[in-house]
DNA sequence: CATGAATGAGTGTTCATTCAT
DNA sequence: GATGAATGAACACTCATTCAT
């Protein structure tokens, strides 16, 4: 990917993390990507085409962290704390400044199926976790939307509340959150 | 309250749901409020603070709902399932437009301490419902803000992707729902 | 009609004579009128509207200009010769600053029968003209519009050139150019 | 002339037939020329250098076309007639796209001596036209420029309105306002 | 010679805010 | 108190022009 638009969609994000989605001008991503205001036009069509391909970017970004080092060998609770931590330490290290600060549900989604696709593409290790769980009979016969938003939305939730410092989350506090999110998806 | 602020107010949430953050102006507010662009002066110091009184408006309302039909003599298991079908009932009933359309959490709040005792105020009973459970040993030992997003924060999300049709969710998935966030909070 | 607004067509009008269709923007019509920019759209929807308003306005100036001291009962002759001059009057007396540079002519036109009524009504006597010349025998079996072009149109092109310093014109000239454009028109 | 400076002449006249003035740049010429943008810069000064050589490049195309088929040994009034039809013509064969849609007159002009003895030039044969005429005592003593606006420029002048669809001319119409056209240009 | 990515001043337009009435 | 006309800075976006390759 060219240089320059990689440094404007960088820019974007910084800058979407520091002032929210209704502080940010395309002259400001300019400035602070190092290029002139109609440059970021000829690699993004308009704001909205911006923004997308931004959601898009940290989509893929944040597919690739969670899904680091789970492997299809790994029991299922491995893979799962593996998952668990990997969207915790993501908000921890900075690494991914608009998931940190919530700003990344607002970013403008484009819809429809290919959209979807994508997502599905992207998150296979995920919904293969919980295929295998039901299919094993360890987690409840649910949606794997709704076992996501059950066990792994908290992960992100409690994250951000961490990082923005609503509260502390002691290390003690997030293994047992891990346990609680694990309770919440395994049958009893 | 001065029937103009309220209707302000109104109006603005209204707004919001239909033309979400980007498509509202001051003028529209007035229009829709049925008094002049100056009037919104009165009440409001400027746009910004229309927006968080706006913000602090909707969480007392939201907090009154949360809370219908909850009292202190209701065993715990039921009182926390009346909590969550409040959360779930306020998204489809269209009662409370900006939580509907996930715009509620864009909008800017507040920092500090002042913010943090009235959502204390607010959220008193939710606060009492997971102080007795840990104290009669039923639900882990977690602090209030780990366990109300284990267990009710689920709700508002489940609700949000129902509502916007990202998936459906049955009567009977929701109640499996509910019993996956009591077993979250639980000890077993 | 507002001040603000006269104050706003005058402007645009000197502009558009001073630096044509093109030199001019709306910063630099708000400037010349003494109004902040954001006025402009008070009165007017967009750049095209305050065009065509514009166009409108000069059009109707025009007509009342051309038809001055023109009355039913002066013989057919003395009326022709009458609007001729108003014609080359007003480009020499910078009166119609955009007729004179010619100017007038590219104004965004609005299409459709509305439009060409009123130019009918705008333009009744130079038409009643036409009518009781031909009704007499003394003009040519012609369109109105064709008699129009070969008598009149050639009044303003001669003093547009003649004020714009292409060529000058005597006033010996100029009478003998009427007499040739009544020589266009009448029988022989 | 070199082949890549026709191109863009040809493309920007195209152009500007298409979508008028406002609505071209000099990416779009540089596209529709099938060469770069800077290309342009090769031939031309700037985008008014453009447009000059542009104006230029059609009146010498109009000169010629106004004066074919036209032979000194000719009659006057056939040569006349012939020159009205050639500008009639033009236009109605939509060989001059400019032309036909009023946007020629808009061209921004060079001022001053040499552009006067460029179109003196060009026009030559129109001159000898009415040269000859004048010795001949056929015509009224009236200058080249006076006796041009009065006979052919309505040619043009209806011709536009005409192919605009302004009102529609007849053969028959056409003729008759030949006819008056030299009426008003002979003696009488 | 030719290219086309990059520039940045400029465009038409919006809108939060003010203030004379 | 309430009004709404007026403001002008800011916005998203365009485009004539340059210049390293």
């Amino acid at each position: 990917m060219s240089d320059k638009k990689t440094r404007i969609l960088q820019a974007t994000e910084k800058l979407l993390a520091m002032y929210g989605f209704h502080g940010i001008s395309m002259q400001m991503v300019a400035k602070e990507a190092g290029v002139a205001a109609g440059t970021i036009y000829r690699y993004f069509e308009d704001k909205d085409d911006l923004l997308h391909q931004l959601h898009d970017h940290i989509l893929s970004h944040v597919a690739n962290k969670i899904t680091q080092d789970v492997s299809d060998e790994m029991p299922l609770k491995k893979r799962f704390r593996t998952m668990w931590l990997n969207i915790w330490k993501m908000a921890n290290q900075e690494d991914a400044p608009l998931i940190n600060r919530g700003q990344f549900e607002n970013l403008p989604r484009r819809q429809g199926q290919e959209q979807y696709q994508l997502e599905q593409k992207l998150f296979a290790k995920v919904n293969q976790l919980f295929d295998e769980g039901k299919a094993s009979g360890q987690f409840k016969q649910l949606d794997n939307e709704i076992l996501s938003v059950l066990s792994l939305e908290p992960s992100a939730c409690l994250a951000r509340k961490h990082v923005n410092g609503v509260f502390n989350v002691s290390d003690d506090a997030r293994d047992a959150a891990i346990e609680a999110c694990w309770d919440a998806i395994t049958q009893h």
